[in-house]
DNA sequence: TAACTATATTATTACATAGTTATATAGATG
DNA sequence: CATCTATATAACTATGTAATAATATAGTTA
């Protein structure tokens, strides 16, 4: 990580507060490689229209979901799917994490 | 990303919740690939010590940052480095955004 | 032991935001 | 035009948490 300034470290943290949200992640998984719409994707992770409607424009204003209105529908797809790649990562690093712990456990 | 389970997509939201917090990113930055006691990092990102000493804690109990006592002084250091490629990829991400709308803006 | 140093903790305040309910908008259809 | 459908927005409440001020802890030194 190059030194960074503060006002940049303030966007990068702004960028991950959107991913810690853990309905966003269900849209971003529900979502996937497709492009969905908005009442897709209410049915699939059963949350409310509204709350749904709100995640997604959060995303979109965060550069990480693109929207495209035809009709009456919203269809959402990703960005960039190498943010699945970092929620990978941090699935790793977990699973890493969990197994050191379980080994730690099983000495006692 | 594999079909992970609520329970899975909340504990990686709260992984990126510890690194969604601008003070939170200095402290990594200052700590580096380097080990650094509390009051260097204090002194280096001039935030109040029990500030820091909070964030501190935050990201160890995250598994972030690993803590070493020795004497009356606490050393901190990152857990896996790998946690600065994160931070580059959203910086890149942000970089390329910010670029292909300078490139909009610039054909006006 | 008293004073000093480094770090952690607690209580408090202020602010951000997730979820809900109700409503608005806007395109489609009868 | 009236109604229906899909999505978005607004107002509100509740919860989480960052920062601060004050204090505690614990090791060190005189």
């Amino acid at each position: 990580m190059k030194n960074l300034s503060n006002d940049v470290l303030e966007m990068v943290a702004k960028q991950f507060r959107v991913l810690a949200e853990p309905v966003r992640l269900q849209i971003l998984q529900c979502v996937g490689n497709e492009e969905r719409a908005v009442g897709e994707i209410v049915e699939r992770i059963k949350a409310s229209q509204p709350n749904v409607s709100k995640h997604l424009k959060v995303m979109q204003e965060a550069g990480i979901l693109i929207r495209r209105q035809e009709k009456n529908n919203a269809y959402y797809r990703v960005a960039d799917p190498r943010i699945f790649d970092m929620c990978d990562m941090v699935c790793g690093a977990l699973k890493k994490r969990m197994e050191t712990r379980a080994k730690v456990l099983a000495l006692l």
